[in-house]
DNA sequence: GCAAAAGTGTTCTGTCTACACCCATGT
DNA sequence: ACATGGGTGTAGACAGAACACTTTTGC
């Protein structure tokens, strides 16, 4: 089916996920050429011979969307021989979350923001990636508090609350979500309150930067399940 | 540096950890040709165009050690430029924790088990594989009692105790260990002893065969370090 | 004054931790 | 009878889960 002789190419692809009116959206680039051509995909490239994963996939990235200086965190290698219609193209995924005003995209007919609910026909296996990092998502969330990266950088609880409640795809309790929220080393409590809705005014808050590679306590308690 | 015409090579590299002597052992062949002739390094070899990543592990294992039938999971993928010092190879390394006695490896002067606290010189960055799938078998650990991939089929709890001890590097408490143990499903207690040693008999257990692939109760709980 | 979101505590339950002694066996 | 590892229970601290009403604002 193949010819053995043939060579591998490897990309890096990258999912960038934010919060937009209040649903989870990631970043996407329309295909220009076959194969695939007009449909949509994650933003990717060929690593270069001089670059190691982490700087293609921030070049790329950068080249791509102009989106720069965020951090990206390795996500999976895709590898099936079929995943590229007309060639061996393995790719390692790179996801990262980002706060949608810090990352200067105009959404145009060629890059823009798409919900994850309605996802446009994508191209490839891009479908599987972006599936499998919003678990990873999940994942994260249950143990440090990575929510704050896609929130602006002054927000309320309930903000804060809200962008759990859609990764963690169910509704938490307001209580016991602000007492442990509120007991998050690196939460600061601002003396300052939203102004503008016809509402009470909220407190505002916002994280002091904290290292995010070593073990956390968990942040959202799951519901322990037994082995079966 | 690079001539950016050149191309990728793509590789699987298999870290396979088991239990022997009261130590974790890594399976380590040594390097026939250069570069990094006589040094040891962990299974592995080249993607074939027609399989897919996985399959590729598996492949590899099997040539090389004759180790067939276990269940691998990827680690993460490796490419800098530096790490092979005349070619651009990136890897996509696999890990594994076995029972030594299922896997027929019959230690020669060019394959064998090797105590991960007194690795011998290493190829590549070999090391730092080793290391990375030592701490992702922790942090499973610390999840899902995989532990049991590493003991006999009949084992005592106190075996269990040692190979957690091990793996997590710190002492657990006989008691607090013994009833986690037993609330843990797939467990099984069976009517038979261990004899032969001049102690009292200890009962034996043995896992009725779980599904790995969903969310885990903690078995090992963790001290909850707050996020600085 | 009312609509809308902000904010606030307590009780219950289950799990983690620390800790010390008796038991069954072979020699 | 003794040495060796096997086996057992309880009390205190802590974290998660469930749950409803008052406060502040703009209109």
């Amino acid at each position: 089916m193949f010819n053995e002789t043939k060579t591998h190419e490897i990309t890096v692809d990258v999912v960038i996920l934010t919060i937009i009116n209040n649903a989870i959206q990631v970043l996407l680039v329309k295909r220009l050429n076959e194969p695939f051509k007009d449909k949509w995909a994650i933003p990717g490239g060929y690593v270069r011979l001089s670059e190691n994963l982490d700087q293609a996939a921030l070049r790329v990235l950068k080249e791509r969307t102009n989106v720069d200086n965020i951090y990206l965190e390795q996500l999976y290698t895709f590898g099936d021989p079929l995943r590229h219609p007309n060639a061996r193209v393995i790719t390692c995924a790179y996801f990262a979350l980002v706060r949608a005003e810090d990352i200067n995209v105009n959404s145009t007919s060629e890059l823009g923001w798409h919900k994850v609910s309605e996802l446009p026909p994508l191209a490839f296996d891009h479908k599987e990636i972006i599936q499998y990092s919003l678990k990873r998502t999940r994942e994260r969330l249950e143990i440090c508090p990575v929510a704050y990266q896609l929130l602006n950088e002054k927000f309320t609880l309930t903000e804060m609350q809200k962008s759990y409640e859609l990764i963690m795809g169910k509704k938490l309790d307001k209580r016991n979500f602000r007492k442990k929220a509120l007991s998050t080393a690196g939460l600061v409590e601002l003396d300052e309150y939203t102004k503008s809705s016809s509402k009470r005014p909220a407190r505002l808050y916002t994280f002091k930067s904290i290292k995010l590679n070593s073990k956390r306590a968990h942040f959202i308690s799951k519901k322990k399940e037994k082995i079966q």
